[in-house]
DNA sequence: GTGAAAGCGCTAACAT
DNA sequence: ATGTTAGCGCTTTCAC
């Protein structure tokens, strides 16, 4: 192995200036310099991270926690994680959650362990107190994402969950649709509480409340919209229109809706949220609600570097917005349109 | 923080002793394994995973290089990765290499300087010398996934990408279909030549050839679904069924004959190749080639697993089958069909 | 600007 | 079964 003393051996000057050069700090005479960078060339000379991170207390490496890597949505926030980290120059560790308080707090000690030099957390749940007494202890600066409680977040990124449910009820409201449902997701989450509000919003604008639509509460999973689809159907409540907490949800409530011969957007038009990764695929293609993940993790990224070399953030809480996507799933109520066929038939 | 030596201190015993009981190798007597574990639990002991690697050239952490963390397909990979270094007490470093050459070498140098402890390798490029000369002397082990050439290999995973294109060939040829088209990959992966052989062998059992169908090649991804098919569409080549090179290809294609006012599969057939996630999603159904990739990546973690504790693996190339799925994107061919409808109208 | 020296926290060979 | 000892490769004072 090729260690430090040899390259200040091959160059002839001290270990001391050979890690100036590496690590780029302190003073280096350009001739000193141009030796010592020739010597690495020639020895292919790669500095010992774990060396490195044992004296120097730093890993270049960023800890992240998602819910769960291996879905599309979150796996996409990574990648934006991991495109930001580059830009830094760090590397990226990730873990799942699994949404579970155990597994987000097993894997926040495991990247600690890891000394990790920052964390961006994506949880479900708020932290135990003792894991917010770690994470202040260590020291390492941290980044929340969804605004899920974390009181040791340096910086936190907000997502406009309240902006893109309003802007999605507007938007089916403005089609004329008033009897409507939400398939929305437990009431444990945050998100589930500022899309009420945002949902709220919009119906006040038409002098209506969330008492004037029909909510089941589910989780965030195909089954739920399949299952909460099937009760809505069998409840025959009058329906011209279905908000699904997410674009899994919609899934499976636009696959209820086709067994059971129901047309979107003809009979029932439908919302999702999310805009992942099918929400284009399905047919019709689903109106949903963007969260641009891949920003967003590119975003976190950036703040927590900010953060580290210790550059002055602009604020250390931002909100991002989300957008309507309007593709084919949502049209003018059944009931209307049927209106307005009579009304042609009549002339 | 607290050191090992604080443990020893507080237990009464030499670290040596300590060491011996976080690692979990040499005997220590129950009584001191009792005070020290205690001491570790009053002190909130964490060990130093710098010094240990340091010291121990050892990290924990297994490297992966998959072509794109962020898409669905490698998400789900790197997730049952995940899951099976878990099981082994590793976590997981996971970087893209976007399938470019030098991308994929980048990758494997900064989760070599990272001291992984193995790495395991989706590449789509073969690697150059030099950095399989690198990794030979890190003495890293290595397992690969897909069959892409890396001399440096200690175990390889193969996926049947010949038996998944038969079987799916098979499919098709046994509903009666004749004029078949496959839009391709390209010729510079091993994929695609195994697939192609796969359906030679298909067709080979009707007395077919590769050269009784129509092949063109091009990206894996949805454009060139889009783009082939309205090719293949303009060029009135008789055609009631088309192969995808996979499920994105398969996805654009559906695209083009929709809009093209064809029927899917009752005026052409469609088939992919992944079982990707949006596949279930399309309407209808795809019928695709199932690539277990979460089993895979398990599969892949745990052979790295046995190679770095030294335990003799049954063999060190595995091929991983793949399994058909049939939705409802095939079926007879519309020029049979209205065969049997004119048989059934003249009866 | 550069070098000497002192460890960072841990493990493993050796001794007992 | 346990302790002693000698570093792993690097960074960072502190001199000069």
């Amino acid at each position: 192995m090729v260690t430090i003393n040899d390259v200040s051996r091959r160059a002839g000057v001290s270990r001391a200036t050979v890690s100036r050069v590496i690590a780029d700090n302190g003073y280096v005479s350009d001739e000193k310099r141009k030796l010592i960078e020739a010597a690495i060339a020639e020895l292919g000379y790669r500095p010992n991270t774990m060396a490195r991170g044992l004296r120097s207390n730093r890993s270049d490496i960023f800890g992240a926690v998602v819910v769960d890597v291996s879905s599309p949505f979150y796996a996409q926030m990574v990648g934006g994680i991991q495109k930001g980290a580059k830009l830094a120059g760090k590397s990226v560790l990730s873990a799942s959650g699994h949404a579970l308080k155990d597994d987000e707090a097993h894997a926040i000690l495991e990247l600690l362990d890891r000394a990790c030099d920052g964390l961006i957390l994506y949880l479900e749940n708020t932290l135990a107190p003792d894991v917010v007494e770690m994470i202040r202890k260590s020291g390492v600066p941290v980044v929340t994402i969804g605004g899920n409680e974390c009181p040791a977040a340096t910086a936190k990124i907000h997502i406009d969950n309240f902006g893109g449910a309003r802007d999605a009820m507007r938007h089916v409201l403005a089609q004329g649709h008033r009897a409507i449902a939400y398939l929305s997701g437990g009431l444990m989450y945050r998100d589930t509480h500022e899309r009420l509000r945002g949902m709220a919003a919009a119906l006040g604008e038409h002098g209506l409340s969330l008492d004037d639509i029909f909510i089941e509460h589910g989780d965030f999973d195909e089954r739920f919209g399949v299952e909460g689809t099937k009760r809505l159907l069998k409840s025959r409540r009058p329906l011209t229109a279905i908000f699904a907490g997410d674009d899994d949800v919609a899934a499976g409530a636009l696959y209820a809706l086709k067994q059971a011969g129901k047309r979107v957007p003809e009979d029932i038009s439908l919302v999702g949220f999310d805009d992942n990764f099918h929400a284009r695929h399905l047919t019709p293609g689903l109106t949903t609600v963007r969260q641009p993940v891949d920003e967003i993790g590119r975003l976190a990224a950036r703040l927590l570097s900010q953060i580290v070399v210790g550059e002055p953030l602009e604020s250390n809480e931002v909100t991002v917005p989300t957008q309507l996507v309007i593709r084919e799933s949502v049209g003018r109520p059944a009931r209307q349109k049927s209106n307005r066929e009579t009304i042609e038939l009549a002339r």
